[in-house]
DNA sequence: ACATTGACGCCCA
DNA sequence: GTGGGCGCCAATG
């Protein structure tokens, strides 16, 4: 498996078990930051899981289009990947709205 | 060194 | 549903 390494800093233990668990998420099937940061045992760090995705390099092979907001939408600006994000999760077969909506309901992945 | 800025989230009004 | 306040914290200016 790709671990896409962060840029510049060095990577810590933390950022190892991220990566691994955003790895195991399913195509088709949605998790939000806040999940992340909290199954990997750094609750109220959503904030950070969304930096370190920022800096993830283009071409990672991590399945980052899976990441959402809690409240069901797609946080990344339109500009900035927004548009690539939800064309990714539609080839996968998630519906998603003509502005970012995504049902957690539905589609939210639970490790 | 200090201030601002976010791919965030929970709580409350 | 919406909006403000606060916690969080690495990156950036």
């Amino acid at each position: 498996m790709v671990i896409a390494p962060r840029s510049v800093a060095p990577v810590t233990p933390n950022d190892i078990r991220l990566f691994t668990l955003l790895a195991s998420v399913p195509p088709g099937r949605v998790v939000t930051y806040g999940q992340l940061a909290d199954f990997i045992g750094a609750p109220r760090r959503a904030r950070w899981v969304g930096q370190l995705l920022r800096q993830l390099p283009k071409d990672s092979s991590l399945p980052w289009h899976r990441v959402i907001n809690a409240q069901g939408k797609i946080s990344l600006p339109i500009l900035e990947g927004g548009r690539e994000q939800a064309e990714r999760l539609r080839a996968e077969g998630v519906l998603v709205s003509a502005d970012g909506r995504v049902s957690l309901r539905l589609y939210r992945w639970m490790p």
